[in-house]
DNA sequence: TATTAATTGATAATAATTATCCAGTAATAA
DNA sequence: TTATTACTGGATAATTATTATCAATTAATA
């Protein structure tokens, strides 16, 4: 486990020992939702809010410390910012991994159609998992 | 405009005039929020209901005749199912639109990095369009 | 046209998220 | 180390989003 507070400091957030518990679940479990995050931190921190889950996570996504993952038939879930990736859904379980790819090409294509400016991807391809194919 | 009526049959989806007008709005916006529709909808049919809107967006979901969009800052929008597409998304002014990219490619790499059977795909490509480019 | 099953609109109920308030706590400076 | 100050946490009220309920109406069909 690194420095959780060194990082939280990084990023201008203040350290509480419920910000720590949040950062210590999304390095332990990389995807979570609110409930996930609640229900995990709620076994060693029973005092905690689910207010309270609510305003911090708030508070890292704005501090661009968390980031928000939507995906197909399912509610959001946060992960810590890191390398930019994409995101791999199994349909049959509900897990989902990260897996780096290189949208380069499909970026540059895409501008070259659009004229946009692209700054960011959000790629979510959805599928059956290795177990979940043999079972 | 299509045939409303008979596309809305064709997907076993009874027709009535309510329905009628949630295909015709996005016929015409492509994508639209809950909210959006049900505002759109009002002014030629007041006497729709939210939760009218709710049911017929939940029943065209399940029978795959649109397809919910999730998009990163804003809530869902929805689109009638056609050929599979990405979509680019202009924070500046929050429009979204479809774009068509082979995501062969990378699909490929993700089967051989994971081993999952891959069988849809979501991309969203976030940036600056041309006209808030300009201004 | 009559029958049947599904749909509508109004609204109650539930779920999800945010706001409020005050006691307690973390960061900062003396 | 302590005092100060601003921020945070927890409880809960308030708000927003979505779904369920139900009687009246309407669409498909025979």
């Amino acid at each position: 486990m690194k420095n959780c507070e060194e990082l939280l400091r990084e990023h201008g957030i203040k350290v509480t020992p419920q910000r720590l518990s949040i950062v210590e679940e999304l390095y332990g479990k990389v995807h979570m939702s609110v409930d996930d995050l609640y229900t995990a931190i709620k076994k060693k921190f029973p005092s905690i809010s689910l207010a309270t889950v609510y305003k911090n996570i708030n508070a890292m996504l704005e501090k661009s410390f968390i980031l928000e993952v939507k995906i197909p038939h399912q509610k959001s879930k946060y992960e810590l910012v890191k390398e930019s990736h994409s995101h791999v859904l199994c349909e049959a379980c509900g897990k989902v991994e990260d897996i780096t790819l290189d949208l380069g090409d499909i970026t540059q294509v895409a501008v070259n159609l659009t004229d946009y400016k692209i700054n960011d991807d959000a790629l979510v391809l959805s599928g059956i998992c290795p177990s979940c194919k043999a079972s």
